[in-house]
DNA sequence: CCTGGTTTGGTTGTGCACAACTTAATTGCA
DNA sequence: TGCAATTAAGTTGTGCACAACCAAACCAGG
C-alpha cells in the first residue's frame, strides 16, 4: 500500500489517534485538547497575551479568539485589554481554571503509558518531531516570503 | 516550558506543520490534504467502497461523506450504489481524477526534501509513528468496549 | 417467511484550523 | 507633528474530524 509508505500519513494518523485517546480523559474535565494546551501554558505562567499563546501553540487569532471565548464562557479564563497597549488582550486563569490543574495531573502519565513505548524512544520521537516541525515552519515561512 | 516536554504536543505541531507545507502544492491541484489521501488510495486501486476508504484513512462516514461529495462536485470521483448490496457505495476515479496523478507525482519527493531528515531517520520515524498509532487505536477501542 | 438485530452510508451539530479580511491602536519616519 | 505602515485581536467563510443519531438494506434465528 502506497499510503503505508508515507511518513506524512503516519504523522497525520498518529496525531489523530493521540487526540482520540486524550478525548475521554479531557471530556471529564470539560476540555478539548487545544483548550487543555492553553491551560498547560497558563498553568506554567499565568497572564499571557493572545499573541504569546499563539506563538507557544503555533495557532493564529482566527483559531484562538473563538477558542478563548468558549473558555471564558466556561469560566476557565478571563480576558482583559491591557492598560499600556489597548490592542493587547491578556488571558488569565480564573479560580476554576487554576483548580482544574489538580484534576488534570494524571493525564500526561496516562497518555505516556498508553503509547506502549519506552522513555528513550519517546524522548527520541519528541526530539525528531520538534526538529521536523521547526524545519517545516521555516520552510513554510520562506515559501510565504518568496510568494510575496 | 512544560509544553516542550510533551510528545503529544510535538506530534500535534508536527502534523499541522506538515499539512501546512502540503497546502501550497495541493492548492495548485485544487485539493486538500484529506482529498489527496483519498486519491492516493484510489490511484493504488480504483473502485473502493466508502467503508474501505474509511479503514485505510481511519476516517468515519461523518467525515468521508461530505468530503467525497465535494470531490464528486469537483469532478474527481463518481459514487454509485453497488448492484449486489444497495447499502454499499463504490467510489471511482473520473478521467480528471486519474489524470491528476501525473500532476501530483512530484509532491511526495518535495515534502521529503523539505523535512531535512535523512532517509534512515524518516523510515524509523514512520515505523515508530505507525506502531504508535495502532497501539493508540487498540487502546481507544478497548476503552470504548469497556465503556459499553 | 419474518422479525429483531446488524451493517452501510448519510445527516446534524460542535469545535478546531486556517485563509482572507476588518478594526482599532500604536509606531516610526519624513 | 502628521500620516502611512505596522501590529494585535477579532470576524467570516470553508473544510475537516468526530460524536450522536438516522434510514434503508441486509441477514439470521426461529
Amino acid at each position: 500500500m502506497a499510503l503505508r509508505r508515507q511518513v506524512c500519513f503516519a504523522l497525520y494518523a498518529a496525531s489523530r489517534a493521540t487526540t482520540a485517546l486524550y478525548r475521554p480523559l479531557l471530556d471529564e474535565l470539560g476540555l478539548t485538547y487545544p483548550q487543555y494546551l492553553v491551560l498547560l501554558v497558563l498553568w506554567e505562567r499565568d497572564g499571557r497575551t493572545v499573541k504569546e499563546l499563539g506563538e507557544e501553540l503555533r495557532l493564529d487569532s482566527g483559531t484562538l479568539s473563538p477558542l478563548l471565548k468558549r473558555m471564558e464562557a466556561a469560566g476557565l479564563v478571563a480576558r482583559h485589554r491591557t492598560a499600556g497597549d489597548e490592542r493587547v488582550v491578556e488571558v488569565r486563569l480564573t479560580a476554576a481554571g487554576t483548580e482544574l490543574q489538580a484534576r488534570a495531573r494524571s493525564v500526561p502519565a496516562t497518555l505516556v503509558a498508553a503509547t506502549g513505548l519506552d522513555r528513550k524512544t519517546l524522548v527520541e520521537l519528541r526530539d525528531t518531531l520538534t526538529t521536523l516541525a521547526s524545519t517545516m515552519d521555516i520552510a513554510a515561512a520562506e515559501l510565504a516570503a518568496k510568494k510575496k
